[in-house]
RNA sequence: CGCGGGGUGGAGCAGCCUGGUAGCUCGUCGGGCUCAUAACCCGGAGGUCGUCGGUUCAAAUCCGACCCCCGCAA
């Protein structure tokens, strides 16, 4: 008898998760929940989620509600009757008594080495701190906020111009033999849960536009960890001559410059740099940049159009 | 019908409101200067001004439709 299986998740994180469990014919996928299609992005087309695409292609049937905790999706679970579900980035909170309906529980693929970064942005946080390392780890679902007993782990080194989408690509990859490992021994009791050390707990909340607001007296490193963090939104942004703009660059060695953060170097050489604060001055140096309504350009095509003047500068 | 900005020689921009010789920086080609240079000087080539239609004696510029790109918002 295979393992029967409902899948909950949203996103591309969860897809190779999701395909990883209908290639293997110990699991049985008998239904897949993801939030409902919505108007999303420019001009608030009907998007459909990366999961219930991939869910579609093989077949199994998707259920979109509204609400999870609505007594129409808990007859859904009692209905389907799932040995364990397994959820992965789905976007909506599980309540108790859905949890208790399975009799492995809930386990989720969550992109941290908890008890850090608990939340809805692991990768990001990890990055905008400065991490060199993280992972993915499976857990039980319980009723806190990724707080359940640990399961299995994968540890990672980031790299270091390592950016968010290209960590989130490897961990989701990471994610499809962990959760089907974690899933085996858990079905066979192989699996001893370790409850989390709350103490050593921290959160990665989800992120907001106002992260992605460059402040320029940090050091340049920190601005930078920002840069790869918060990608592909919102991005690092400051303004520029009243317009907002998005911001791509990297920390400049050692260069002898003072003044305000914030005020614009044009080089020719090295191209625009930003002078930046910290401990002691350090330099950004900008490879590309967008203002808003433009293409992003490089710093050099950017300093040709622009003509920028002596102490002009950003995020004034 | 979510809001807004933009598509001008190879690159980045100005010009549009207040229609009438298409400008600037860079690149490119030729020449000059220099020990030398991505520096400097002189000269040249290169543009259906996103597409289609309309108004006008005249449209990059005003009006309409469409295509593509981007920011906000999610």
């Amino acid at each position: 008898m295979p393992l029967r299986i409902v899948f909950c998740g949203t996103p591309a994180f969860a897809v190779p998760s999701l395909d990883r469990l209908i290639a293997e014919p110990e699991f049985e996928i008998v239904g897949v929940v993801t939030q409902p299609d919505r108007p999303r992005g420019r001009g608030r087309e009907i998007a459909i989620p990366a999961v219930k695409a991939a869910a579609a292609k093989a077949g199994i049937p998707v259920y979109q509600p509204e609400k999870i905790r609505s007594d129409e999706a808990y007859e859904y679970f009692q209905r389907v009757a799932p040995d364990v579900v397994v959820i992965i980035a789905y976007g909506q909170i599980i309540s108790p008594r859905l949890i208790a309906i399975p009799r492995l529980g809930w386990i989720n693929v969550h992109a941290s080495l908890l008890p850090k970064y608990r939340g809805a942005a692991p990768i990001n946080w990890a990055i905008i701190n400065g991490e060199t390392s993280t992972g993915v780890t499976t857990m039980q679902i319980d009723a806190g906020l990724d707080t359940g007993a640990m399961l299995l782990k994968y540890e990672t080194v980031i790299g270091a111009d390592e950016t968010a989408p290209e960590l989130t690509a490897r961990l989701s990859e990471a994610g499809a033999p962990l959760i089907v490992e974690t899933l085996r021994k858990l079905d066979r009791g192989e699996i001893t849960p370790t409850p989390q050390d709350n103490s050593q707990a921290t959160l990665a909340p989800i992120l907001k536009k106002d992260d992605g607001k460059i402040e320029w007296r940090l050091s340049a490193r920190k601005i930078y960890n920002r840069i790869r963090g918060l990608q592909p939104w919102p991005g690092a942004f400051t303004t520029f001559r009243g317009r907002n703009c998005q911001i791509w660059g990297k920390p400049l060695k050692p260069v002898a410059a003072g003044g305000e953060p914030g005020i614009l170097l044009p080089t020719q050489e090295d191209g625009l740099l930003v002078i930046c604060g910290g401990p002691v001055a350090s330099v950004l140096r900008v490879e590309h940049i967008q203002m808003e309504g433009r293409n992003r350009v490089t710093d050099f095509e950017f300093m040709r159009g622009a003509r920028i003047h002596a102490g002009e500068r950003f995020g004034a």
